[in-house]
DNA sequence: GGGACGATCGAT
DNA sequence: TCGATCGTCCCC
């Protein structure tokens, strides 16, 4: 398990922290119980001089408000209708910043993220789950999502004190062994397309899209 | 009131 | 690679 990461964590530059959110545990208890997973793979999006963020050009409205407030805080906001995606909220107060989590290595409740996804987990004789399924359940923001029960009910919550948190599981993952380049599915956002700010853990088999 | 668009996903 | 599908935003 581990200790919840401390407001501190989310209050310093935004690509660092999106570093630091690498290798943390994300956290979501409901009635239904505990689901987790290791982040391994996020973007930052830093408005208002970046294209591609929802905050671009200072744009404040009533679905972006949250990435004004202060860091540490949840900014969840729906795609395409139907899917869900969670940032953390980073930077100063009054700067909307913030870090899309987009791949978990699941930890813990393994079979409800499974019912939430609608997936069936096959157990193989020793007890254990086949890669291939594990990689299915939170892979991807909007997958990530649905699998950890995470809606706009969640919109503006505290990351460090509520249902929805992030632990301190294990030691920081060393700087050498994270990966950055492009974010992904950005095309319209002309020079910022090409700017580095998706990070991920080196190798890991659970990041969403290979860079 | 209406039109355009999307920080995705899943099927092909 | 393509289409679903609807909330959000912005313009009329």
């Amino acid at each position: 398990m581990g200790e919840r990461v401390p407001r501190e964590f989310f209050e310093r530059p935004t690509l660092e922290m999106a570093e630091a959110l690498l290798g943390t545990e994300l956290v979501h208890e409901t009635g239904e119980g505990t689901a987790a997973g290791r982040i391994v793979e996020v973007e930052a999006y830093i408005g208002p001089g970046d294209k591609a963020a929802h905050t671009y050009g200072g744009r404040r409205t009533r679905r972006t408000e949250a990435m004004f407030g202060p860091a540490g805080h949840a900014y969840v906001y729906q795609i395409r209708g139907t899917h869900f995606c969670l940032n953390a909220v980073s930077g100063a107060n009054g700067s909307p910043e913030a870090v899309l989590i987009r791949a978990l290595e699941p930890t813990r409740g393994l079979d409800l993220m499974a019912a939430r996804r609608g997936l069936l987990l096959k157990r193989r004789e020793d007890g254990s789950y086949g890669i291939r399924d594990l990689r299915g359940l939170a892979g991807g923001p909007g997958r990530l999502c649905r699998a950890l029960g995470i809606t706009k009910e969640q919109y503006g919550w505290s990351l460090t004190d509520s249902p929805l948190h992030l632990c301190h599981d294990i030691d920081p993952i060393p700087a050498d062994q994270i990966c950055r380049g492009p974010r992904v599915n950005i095309e319209y956002a002309e020079e910022a397309r090409e700017w580095p700010w998706r990070f991920w853990i080196r190798g890991n088999p659970y990041v969403s899209k290979k860079g």
